[in-house]
DNA sequence: ACGGTGACGAGAT
DNA sequence: TATCTCGCCACCG
């Protein structure tokens, strides 16, 4: 495993129950806006004893993407529901509301926040 | 070093 | 607003 993936997992790991990130906000985080693809790829690859909380990564428009995994949508909505992250009638999220407010690209860094 | 692949994202119609 | 098409990056053989 590249270390571009582990990268992925341990910043996944931040994010708090009932918050979701988006895939492109990862990749932003970890200084590779263009590379969400590879963040969704990264928890594909997850094993499934994992502990890391890949059910909080969502894509942009707040929606579930689990390809190849079909009931992985179930699964995902599920562990949402049950950190008290709510889905509107078209089964996505309010990124306004449960979006994570995570890192700047390259981290923490200097910010006053 | 090269090519195919994938849990995305933005632009155009 | 919904749907289709292309590009991008990193991983693996």
């Amino acid at each position: 495993m590249g270390d571009f993936f582990q990268r992925v997992w341990a910043l996944v790991c931040q994010i708090p129950p009932g918050k979701v990130a988006t895939y492109g906000q990862i990749a932003d985080i970890l200084r590779s806006p263009l590379a969400a693809r590879t963040v969704g790829w990264a928890l594909h690859s997850l094993p499934e004893g994992t502990d890391v909380p890949w059910h909080r990564v969502v894509n942009q428009r707040g929606g579930i993407s689990t390809s190849g995994h079909p009931q992985g949508y179930g699964v995902q909505r599920r562990l949402l529901e049950a950190e008290g992250v709510e889905f509107h009638g078209r089964g996505q999220v309010d990124l306004r509301i449960y979006g994570w407010d995570g890192p700047p690209p390259g981290g923490w860094g200097h910010s006053k926040g």
